[in-house]
DNA sequence: GCCGTTTTCGGCCCGACTGTTTTCAGTCG
């Protein structure tokens, strides 16, 4: 699947026009097609081979002409006489904070400034700040950006954002007249990972320079213990390093009124995207839309409360987990939207690990603690042999785990625990145990643990195959990746769905946050091809069965509601929903 | 470059903060 190489060369395109200054709108297109390529959870040439790419909003005839000659030749020649003007490493000085195309062009052209190396040390010599435009100040930030850029990891986990989020509210919630603190942003929408945090407060009004003061909230928070670096702080909005225990994490706090809360936390909450078709809603309906409210000339119509906004742009509220602009602009003026799954509707967890492989707890523990988050069952999986790293468990340990299990069920009240197995598929698309112990199972997640990088077409067999087997259920963190760690598989994810619905067979959506797999668009065709999705937390202590809520996002991000969540069955209907591919 | 229930031409989202500026451009979200 080629839609991340293609979508970069866009974005690409999209960069170095900028640079060299052309038609902003051009630029927008460029670049909304790469957003489109890649977001695309089908393979792109699929598409383009059936017909289907040119009715893809966004695309026309002239970009569906660049992507024809990319599948045909390898490369468009339009890229490659756009990269042709510029420098080769040119292109690396617009990640830097601070640097945008014009800076880029300007120390290009007037500095000869061609990579960030030249640009750090055109820093040193004082060149930068002498250039028009530029100055001390902002050659200590450009610096500063160099520095952070070539510290940071990037975009940060799920986890890692909350945490950051939480210290910084904590220290908001101290400052008197705080009414309201509204996380927004990629955080708010759940998204898989988060560039930054975005917070928004609002306080009962204050005299000026008194405590509760929107400066004076800004203050509080750029000089709270945790705060490693102060990046702005302005009357309303303050932006800042805070430093987390695992990783630093850029904040941005903003004080908002209260008479236009519900707009700005439309308006933070995002994405830029979806934002942008509501202003087009807006402007055709000679309204004007902005963090402050939706107006009709000089008069607001909606701005305290974040559903009116929806309400007067015609429009059903839409869940900030769909805020993505995939089509819940469309279903919410249909009012087809769907009514998304809710972690209380989750009525057991499939995937926890115990003591007798990676796990640190007895399932006695895991049961106790299912109970008190009012689940009904929890399936043990852990893993098989194979996955000897990981204390994998032999025929007979396995044997012995479901005669305890049984055991364990007759003393229980109120919960079931149910066995199961995280069995390992092996090269050849085979099982680590033979059906006849897996029959003995409740449940059965089969996953690859070995050999991620093999060829598409090796591991989608592999994945293919091990959902023939009548005993497995589900298939667990399908696209084996880890956020900021190790890519996913090359599979063929749309196959693996297709035969998932064919084979009775379900798809994990792992809660990690290290894995958010299936994610989010890949949740979205599984529950159009009717596939049921298991969410798993993948727990390996009583502690881990609390990432459920991740899980369950990534399920809503991808439109799901109740009736596409095996975890919202009851104990007998999961029963029979196993027995149905056991017996077909 | 894309698009059309005002349009096949002429539009295309909006504001805060910063720094370098004597009134605004660039960057960011």
């Amino acid at each position: 699947m080629k839609n991340a190489a293609l979508s970069e060369l866009f974005e690409q395109m999209a960069d170095i026009m900028e640079i060299i200054g052309e038609d902003r709108f051009r630029i927008n297109s460029y670049r909304r097609i790469a957003r489109i390529i890649s977001d695309m959870p089908t393979d792109i040439e699929i598409l383009l081979a059936t017909d289907r790419l040119a009715k893809v909003p966004g695309i026309g005839k002239s970009s569906l002409a660049k992507i024809e000659e990319f599948f045909k030749t390898g490369s468009i020649t339009a890229h490659q006489e756009l990269l042709a003007r510029i420098p080769p490493h040119l292109l690396e000085l617009l990640t830097i904070p601070g640097m945008g195309p014009k800076g880029v062009k300007a120390v290009y052209e007037r500095l000869n400034v061609t990579s960030v190396a030249e640009l750090k040390s055109a820093i040193q010599t004082g060149r930068l700040a002498e250039l028009p435009g530029f100055g001390e100040k902002k050659a200590a930030a450009i610096a500063r950006g160099i520095e952070f850029l070539e510290k940071s990891t990037g975009r940060i986990r799920l986890d890692q954002a909350l945490e950051a989020a939480h210290m910084v509210t904590e220290c908001l919630w101290d400052i008197p007249r705080i009414e309201r603190i509204q996380p927004a942003g990629s955080l708010r929408r759940r998204a898989e990972t988060i560039g930054d945090v975005d917070i928004l407060v609002s306080a009962r009004k204050a005299k000026a320079r008194a405590k509760g003061a929107p400066e004076q909230i800004i203050q509080s928070f750029t000089t709270a213990p945790f705060i490693r670096e102060v990046l702005a702080a302005g009357q309303t909005k303050g932006s800042a390093v805070v430093e987390t225990l695992t990783c630093p994490v850029q904040v941005d706090v903003r004080v908002v009124s209260p008479d236009s809360f519900g707009a700005a936390a439309q308006y933070f909450t995002g994405s830029k995207e979806h934002n942008v078709r509501l202003r087009e809603i807006a402007i055709k309906a000679k309204l004007k839309l902005n963090e402050y409210g939706l107006f009709k000339g000089d008069k607001k119509v909606a701005g305290p409360v974040e559903e009116e906004i929806y309400q007067k742009l015609g429009l059903d509220y839409i869940d900030p987990l769909l805020r993505e602009d995939r089509g819940e602009v469309e279903a919410a003026k249909e009012h087809a939207l769907p009514e998304l799954i809710d972690l209380a509707d989750i009525k057991g967890d499939f995937h926890a690990h115990t003591l007798a492989s990676d796990g640190s707890c007895e399932p006695s523990e895991l049961a106790e603690a299912a109970r008190a988050l009012d689940y009904k069952y929890i399936c043990i999986a852990d893993h098989s042999r194979s996955s000897a790293i990981a204390n994998g468990l032999s025929p007979k340990r396995l044997a012995a785990q479901i005669k305890q299990i049984r055991k364990l069920n007759d003393k229980l009240k109120g919960i079931t625990v149910l066995a199961g197995s995280e069995v390992d598929i092996l090269a050849d698309g085979s099982l680590d145990f033979d059906d006849k112990l897996l029959a003995d199972l409740d449940f059965v997640i089969a996953s690859i643990h070995s050999g991620l990088a093999s060829p598409r077409e090796k591991v989608t067999t592999r994945t293919l195959k091990a959902m023939d087997n009548p005993y497995v259920n589900c298939i667990a963190h399908p696209s084996g990746r880890l956020l900021g760690q190790r890519e996913a598989m090359d599979i063929d994810m749309p196959a693996v769905i297709q035969h998932a619905a064919q084979t009775h067979t379900a798809l994990e959506v792992n809660a990690n946050p290290y894995r958010l797999d299936l994610k989010d668009t890949h949740c979205k065709i599984a529950i159009e091809a009717n596939v049921k999705l298991a969410i798993g937390t993948d727990a390996h202590s009583a502690q881990g069965l609390g990432l459920m809520p991740f899980g369950v996002a990534t399920a809503a991000r991808g439109w799901a509601t109740k009736a596409d969540v095996l975890n919202t069955l009851t104990g007998r209907q999961l029963k029979a929903w196993v027995k149905a591919k056991r017996t077909k």
